[in-house]
DNA sequence: CCTATTGCAGATAAAAAATATCCACGATAA
DNA sequence: TTATCGTGGATATTTTTTATCTGCAATAGG
């Protein structure tokens, strides 16, 4: 079992844009510098952000990502789904009927009961990461992180953040 | 997020092993039958389940597998983790003090808070999967699969196994 | 209108991991 | 002695992940 290391990347990034103010942007080339990553390949994941609607990208000059909605609102869970796919880490292939013991298909219509019990593990991990909130990610490194860390990330995102003209996001 | 194929074939593998009487064993060409396994494949994962001690084999003609220790002690924790390794899922990179926020190494003495959280969701997935046993496993089959389905699986196992002269399998 | 900056989509390449096969070896039951 | 089995290593194949590049649309600012 393995996460990519997409995953990593795009928490820092939501807990970074936690901190820009209002509607202001970031762009993705400043995160990527943030944390020394490949601009191209971070971009990747921070569309997956966006399509799933936890990111809002502004295009132009003085564009780039903001929050979709409060930090309070996304949790560790929307993240990870968002950029691992949605799909359970374990994939019942079936192969009870695979091979000459295979019978009847009508003898197979109840779900594989190995696989329940793998969903239901699956769901655990689900709900604890559900629990946890960008909102608690940001409180938590402001609090209990070293506060030179802090303040030289606050003033990273202070330099690279851009006003908008347009509408802030919508408080849905 | 994405667990190998191994693990299924491990899980069913050592399922039916568990169906097995006494000491006799079972070979791995005859699980990899069974499920339409490729056989040499099958052996590399038979073999982690065998060093984690899950397993048991005998070599020699009438040799094969058998479980190390009765299936009411095997939790499917045990063989996932034997199968996938021991490692967590998610792997902290240290991705904060990879940019030019980066500051001296002394502020980053604690633990990242996302790592944190991230491993305690997969606590909460860890113990899931170890409050299910082997035994669990094997009574949901007989209890609530298709009894067709069963009874041409303890067939096959009936049809396969092989006592054996050595002593059982100690029961730690 | 023009230009520079930004996000987006798609093609592509490079690297890593999972999957699969094969062979030589030691053990052992018959 | 022989045939069957597990073990370990080497190797090939396929898939996934990671990474890069290019052309395109949007737009702020002059």
């Amino acid at each position: 079992m393995k996460l990519g290391e997409g995953v990593e990347a795009a928490i820092h990034c939501a807990a970074t844009l936690a901190s820009v103010d209002g509607n202001s942007t970031m762009p993705g080339a400043a995160l990527a510098k943030c944390f020394g990553l490949s601009p191209s390949y971070l971009l990747k994941h921070l569309n997956q952000l966006t399509a799933a609607r936890i990111l809002e990208s502004v295009p132009g000059p003085a564009g780039g990502y903001r929050l979709a909605r409060p930090a309070e609102r996304i949790t560790l869970l929307d993240i990870v789904l968002a950029v691992e796919g949605r799909e359970p880490a374990f994939r019942c292939g079936e192969i009870r009927q695979r091979g000459p013991v295979k019978i009847d298909a009508s003898a197979y219509v109840k779900p594989c009961g190995i696989n329940a019990a793998m969903l239901k593990a699956e769901r655990a991990y689900r709900a604890a990461l559900a629990e946890v909130k960008l909102s608690d990610i940001v409180a938590d490194y402001a609090a209990e992180g070293d506060p030179r860390a802090f303040a030289a990330s606050c003033a990273f995102v202070e330099r690279h953040q851009r006003p908008q003209k347009s509408a802030p996001p919508k408080q849905i």
